[in-house]
DNA sequence: GATGAATGAGCCTTCATTCAT
DNA sequence: TATGAATGAAGGCTCATTCAT
């Protein structure tokens, strides 16, 4: 019996997985979602809690992973040393990255839920999150490297902001634009050096 | 009794504004807006027709101004001798921008409504309307002065969207971040000089 | 000015026909009407009082005239003789109702308005109406010629009442069904005949 | 509580149909027969789908029922040799008839509904449903018996119609007219002598 | 007399959530 | 634990009618 409801469980996911991606989250309904899966509204109450239960136990896991490997690879090129920041940063993150990659074509439609889906949820700043980290090691790198515009700090930080801002938001567009993985790993790779020479003239370091 | 009709007419928009502005198009409800701005919602509709209807007539006649100084810009621009291009760039633009922000500021609440409450009218995707134009005018550019990636139209295609997707999330970036607009438009300036060194890293085009 | 208003107060009145013959009286909307009549509501209001005085401005003369002929008819049969009634019934006959199938068919319009979009009116009973000044009539002629049921008067009533139904629910429905005029004549004719046998054998009188 | 909610159930279906009497499917209001049902509008759509669901909840049992005896009725009654149409018609036919007239006045309301109450909803037309099984028998007996104005295939067509029409029309009327059963059994009965000689006047088929 | 915005009650329908079974 | 009917609030929208201009 466990395995017959393992089953529905799984249904529901998938049927919720589907309906979310076409309506967003909150358009969706809980009941159509219900009966597509073969289950009751009260059903996905007692295992999810409420409809967000049920759309995060879809994008939890992959958000937080997700979230993790970006993490980890930020870290790690943190704890570089600045000599192999230079050497390496493009090989290691360029792999790190396809990683990462790799990881969200894996899990295409958590990944649009995510991204596109989510108005409504906790996740509905998730791209925001994304770029805080990177931030957040950005400042960090900058405090090592130096730079000149430094002295004012707001400025700094917004302008941190801005450049990351487009960074993501555009690293994010190969997944609401469709494009094919293989594609999208170069056209990254591209936004990488667009992203790296635009930095570069921004803050002047060398 | 005119002035009176004029005066519900504006506390409805006003009202309506900041309900649109707090719970975007679709979960704002219209009986609250006709509520608190001392009408019905049966007086709402024989004034704009539907909800639709009433959140375009506080938006389109922003929205349309906004993209016909667009159009503008990038026309000026595009008749620009090579020269001329070369030169003026900066400085033309510059100053258009600047105009363009302008105008942006001085009709924040319209302009946070269509980049960020407008889902579920036509105006959803108003951020990629603007994206749409800078690349076409960007394509026109990259013809001009030839580059070395045409040769692969598709892969040109793509990379032009991602890097404009960059540019322009970035840049609504400062409205929706809540900006001052003075500072908006320095750090505008400095995405600009991202978005060129960028732009021509990617480009080789000198 | 006048001709003018004139003009509207018909165009109104044209479309408001073709307006309550798509939808019925209830369904169909006064604005509807206003604005494809060129008018207001309020003009609509001070011409015709209300909803129903707009549908009877243009059913009513029909209607009235209609019942006019139809009692002139019966009336006229009533004064002859028991001896004309036998001998000229059916040329007279015909040839009246002849002429009134002429006037519904003139009024085509009003008159399928008045048999299936009148509901919700004054007029919602009309055939009715006319099958009671039938029946009123047939127990006159029966009256006259004696018969045998006669002793049971509410038995006597109803029989008549059906029978006087079926006449002319089936009448009405030459109108209701759009037959061509000539056919509807000759149909008439026929259901005259059968009419006529049938209430002979019901009441047995030679 | 299986009971309690049976009980709301009928409840409703007894508001409901006392509404629908009243009103007619259009007019009614869903809201009314809730509250007076003692439930919500909310049960109501989960119980019966919608508002025309409801309706049908309490008129298709009745409808399909009626409609299945009418057409057995005819079926039987074609099925027998023309020496027994002749002999058995009478008392078969009258037999059967007051049986369905039986079932009729069992479900009373129902009927009413069915013929007077159903505009809007797919019943909307279900005398001429009616009348076109009863064409169509009528077709096929004609075909049997042979008749000299089968010549004119349209004329005859729409002679049936009529005589169709007519009898059936007034066959309901003790529904509409609101009879008490016994004696709309006698009315029909006399109404079917009325249709014979009708007939047999207009098809001279002895 | 014409106007048409305002009225305000009403419509059917949908929803996430609850809870007795 | 699963069920699914009930809940009750809310949704957008339409309407005949009124009335100040």
């Amino acid at each position: 019996m466990a395995k017959q409801i393992e089953g529905v469980y799984e249904k529901v996911i998938t049927v919720a997985k589907s309906e979310f991606l076409q309506n967003g989250f909150q358009r969706a309904s809980l009941r159509t979602i219900a009966t597509k899966g073969g289950t009751t509204t009260g059903s996905i109450y007692t295992r999810f809690g409420d409809k967000e239960g049920l759309f995060l136990a879809i994008v939890e896991p992959f958000a937080t992973k997700l979230l993790a490997m970006f993490i980890e690879i930020q870290e790690n090129f943190h704890n570089f040393s600045r000599k192999d920041q230079r050497e390496q940063m493009c090989e290691y993150t360029s792999h790190s990255v396809d990683n990462m990659i790799d990881f969200m074509y894996e899990h295409l439609g958590e990944c649009k839920l995510l991204l596109e889906g989510s108005q409504g949820t906790k996740f509905e700043n998730f791209t925001d999150d994304f770029i805080s980290i990177e931030e957040e090691y950005t400042h960090k790198y900058i405090e090592t490297v130096g730079c000149e515009i430094c002295e004012n700090l707001k400025f700094l930080k917004d302008i941190v902001h801005m450049i990351t801002t487009a960074y993501f938001e555009s690293f994010f567009e190969v997944i609401r634009h469709n494009m094919e993985k293989e594609e999208a790993k170069k056209y990254i790779k591209v936004l990488s050096n667009y992203h790296l020479a635009g930095f570069e003239a921004v803050f002047q370091c060398t």
